[in-house]
Parts: structure tokens; C-alpha cells; sequence
DNA sequence: CTGGTGACGGAAT
DNA sequence: GATTCCGCCACCA
């Protein structure tokens, strides 16, 4: 078995993270907030550093506070682009304009 | 037990 | 913007 941490929360994060619409973007302290731990956000990316043991999700529409996608991960920029996203730099993405507000959407 | 690490974040400077 | 410091929590040596 693969599920060590609370399965709750694990739900949760991965329930949010399927509902992140195509062009839009949402951080990981976002997430944390949405399934109710607002300082877990680490947890967060915990997860989805694993996340392909749990099914397939867009993870690739998380990032960090700062709007830098993950260290290391090549795919990402390629994906996100896809969506229409522009790059501010090659590592950074501007949240003003992408990250997603599950109010509107 | 203690200490370090990590797809993190917020406040203060 | 950049740095520094601290909080948070699962995991491991």
C-alpha cells in the first residue's frame, strides 16, 4: 500500500488539483487552503512528488507562491504552454495573469 | 530522542 | 525584487 499519510487530506489535495482549469494555475498554499490546512502547503507538494501512485492528475498546473514551476521538472513548461500559458522566464510563469480563482471559474 | 530535508509560505527587513 | 527567519509536517539517519 502505498497511503501512509491521512487519506483525507491526500483525497482532498488530489480532488482540488483535478478541478484546476486548462490555462490557469493554482499554488500549493492555494490547495493547502482549499481542503481546510492552510500550513500544510509542503504536504502538498509532498503529495504530487507522487502523485503518479495515485492516478493521473494535472499537477502540472501547481506551482509555488512565487509562480516558479517545479525544479527539475522539464515537462512542465512544455505542458503548460500548450494550455496558452506565457513564460515570464524560462523557470517562471506570472500569477497575476494564470493563477486560478475557483470563485470565478 | 535530535537534527536535517523538502514540488512551501508569510512576515519583516 | 532579494534575504533571512520561522512555522508547518512527514520521513529518515
Amino acid at each position: 500500500m502505498v497511503k501512509k499519510m491521512d487519506n483525507r487530506f491526500v483525497y482532498e489535495v488530489l480532488e482540488v488539483v483535478g478541478e484546476i482549469p486548462r490555462g490557469k494555475v493554482a499554488t500549493y498554499g492555494q490547495i493547502a487552503s482549499l481542503v481546510g490546512r492552510p500550513k500544510n502547503a509542503r504536504l502538498v507538494g509532498k503529495i504530487l512528488s507522487q502523485v503518479e501512485l495515485f492516478g493521473d492528475y494535472p499537477c502540472h498546473r501547481v506551482v509555488n507562491a512565487s509562480g516558479r514551476l517545479v525544479p527539475g521538472w522539464l515537462e512542465q513548461k512544455e505542458l503548460l504552454e500548450t494550455e496558452g500559458i506565457l513564460f515570464k522566464s524560462p523557470t517562471n510563469i506570472s500569477l497575476r495573469e494564470y493563477q486560478w480563482n475557483p470563485e470565478v471559474d
